[in-house]
DNA sequence: TTAATTGACTAAATCGGTTTAGTTTTCCAA
DNA sequence: TTGGAAAACTAAACCGATTTAGTCAATTAA
């Protein structure tokens, strides 16, 4: 079975290229080409297994059908589920995804910009660095549709889809301090992200709505990429008689699971020395000694949002979608926690 | 700044489409391009950051630089981990990835084969459902560019990267017998994948060469959609009084979380009553409670391999790449089996 | 009876690249 | 001084679709 092209089919049924597209493009009727010619052409093309080429196709129309995801990094198991979603739904509005990971890098995530940009994906879903203002900027000055998920810019006005990071945070805290921690950590990382800043400053806020004062020594920002040979030290600072801490609220779930391996090795008992609380979760987080009480962050609607605020705009249905997103978490208490 | 094409290149420049397009192909020196002439075409090329239409090359070409990626589910970490490691490995090389998920729905898996081709991706990787085997002989006998991952058609001689999952199994199990376990269940899922099949023989083979006997009684197979929901009945039927068993096989990750969960719901103690190994791990079995102890795949190694097999295969580099492999997996042993 | 309309199509341009088969001009050797 | 080769290009075909602007015959309206 050899490949068979629409002109092979026009050749074979003795018509033209343009009846045979117009007809398998679904518009035989509004062109008036009759119901019999209709299922001739049908009944050939479907005969032969016949499928278009997606490359003329989209040369041709100047789009693709195709939505390009930039990720931080898809092993993260946070991405790849909101990546599953994106495909998810992608697929019933008849698009295809491509993907790639920045790895935290600017210029990376630049480049598969461009990238996506010249193989005509249609718009685009970003979970950005939060480095390339410029290149964001110039997106939307194009008017080409896109989408930020996860992280977005604050002083730029674009479609997004966020969580609310801040009362997250705040709730986490909140919910330690209710339980009588006084004295509580907060494990982060080194970053610009907002996604990062509100956490911090949701901890913050909650600490001091109670009158608690912010403690330097027990703020602890690691390196995103040494967090794992800089937890030790962080881990063993904070539980030192000095700062002696009695809770730690984790940023992000990696940071959680890697302190608890730090807190174990230590010997320090979770929760009755130290509760813990993450921003966010691992997949196997109600099975973990003991099980760790998060945020859970919405990962089905962020993609699916996302996903139909893009669609939408790519394909200017101006039906009504809120472009501008803030999803809220919820808690999910466990044992980590102490209650 | 607007878009800028070839033709606009030749015109500002006074010169042709062809020595653009050659020089910027780096295919000036062979075709007699003067130097002078390519440095103008360069420059003004990267002066008006100019980037070639992707459709249109491709059209043209007849190639697109992509691969493309076929697996059940990018949501499932030991996928999302090997697509992250393939997407690395390809973009070294030169080529994006498009992915997707087949939800293990041959009709779909099928449906993503084509709509790929139709893209004209260069080469697929595919973690199959197993159940198209018509597809992967036309792909073969179309001498189109694939490797198989992680499951492969035994009875089809393709290019495949696969693991050990006979040897894995049984050295699950031979740990358990080493440790005193002497009436072990096995819980798997309902599947005709071969790697399925070929762990529930691992564990048989280590057992029979232990002069034991299968006990078809506790070797459970659940739904692949319901497990989660069957668990519970196996898992209490397992550890009843009647068959009373003293260790559990799990032959994939999510099985053992489940069944760790149910485990615990019941009371039942681990390592002490019951010690349970997994093939395959989830991010975080190291911190679960007990820690888990699993035959660990090589995920790194599977993406690489598998790049470097199907890129050597579209370019027909014929560099020796053993194109069948089966790699070994790890035995890694936590609290969970007792020792 | 004739012009206008409708029905059922088609030829050729187009999308933005790559590539084949030349074309000029210059230079050098016989 | 002339023919062949080399240097430095270019015109036009091509990839496989979509789409614009028609064509031609039959039918309808005036």
């Amino acid at each position: 079975m050899k490949k068979i092209f629409l002109k092979d089919i026009a050749a074979e049924l003795n018509l033209s290229k343009t009846a045979v597209s117009l007809v398998l493009n679904n518009r035989g009727d509004e062109n008036k080409i009759s119901k019999e010619t209709q299922k001739r052409i049908l009944d050939f093309a479907q005969k032969n297994n016949y499928r278009p080429n997606q490359m003329a196709r989209g040369l041709s129309l100047g789009k693709s059908e195709t939505i390009g995801l930039i990720v931080p990094n898809i092993s993260d198991i946070f991405y790849a589920r909101i990546a599953h979603h994106i495909e998810l739904r992608a697929k019933t509005l008849g698009y295809n995804v491509v993907f790639s990971s920045s790895n935290e890098d600017a210029k990376m995530e630049k480049e598969l910009m461009y990238s996506m940009l010249n193989r005509q994906v249609d718009g685009l879903i970003i979970a950005s660095t939060q480095k390339n203002k410029d290149e964001i900027l110039k997106l939307r000055e194009a008017n080409f549709p896109f989408v930020l998920i996860d992280r977005h810019y604050p002083d730029i006005k674009t479609n997004y889809v966020i969580v609310d990071n801040f009362g997250g945070s705040k709730n986490m805290t909140q919910h330690l301090l209710k339980n009588g921690r006084r004295n509580i950590g907060l494990v982060s990382i080194k970053s610009e992200l907002d996604a990062i800043l509100q956490r911090r400053l949701g901890y913050e806020t909650a600490l001091v709505e109670e009158g608690l004062e912010i403690n330097a020594g027990i703020l602890k920002e690691l390196d995103p990429f040494a967090y794992k040979s800089e937890m030790k030290d962080a881990i063993k600072d904070m539980v030192s008689g000095l700062t002696g801490i009695d809770a730690i609220v984790f940023t992000t779930h990696y940071l959680a699971a890697s302190g608890l391996r730090e807190l174990k090795l230590l010997d320090v008992k979770v929760p009755s020395e130290v509760a813990i609380i993450s921003f966010d979760e691992l997949g196997a987080f109600d099975l973990v000694d003991p099980p760790i009480s998060t945020s859970k962050q919405p990962v089905d609607d962020i993609g699916n949002l996302a996903v139909e605020i893009l669609v939408n705009d790519i394909e200017k249905k101006n039906i009504k979608i809120e472009n501008q997103s803030i999803l809220q978490t919820q808690l999910l208490i466990r044992k980590s926690c102490g209650v």
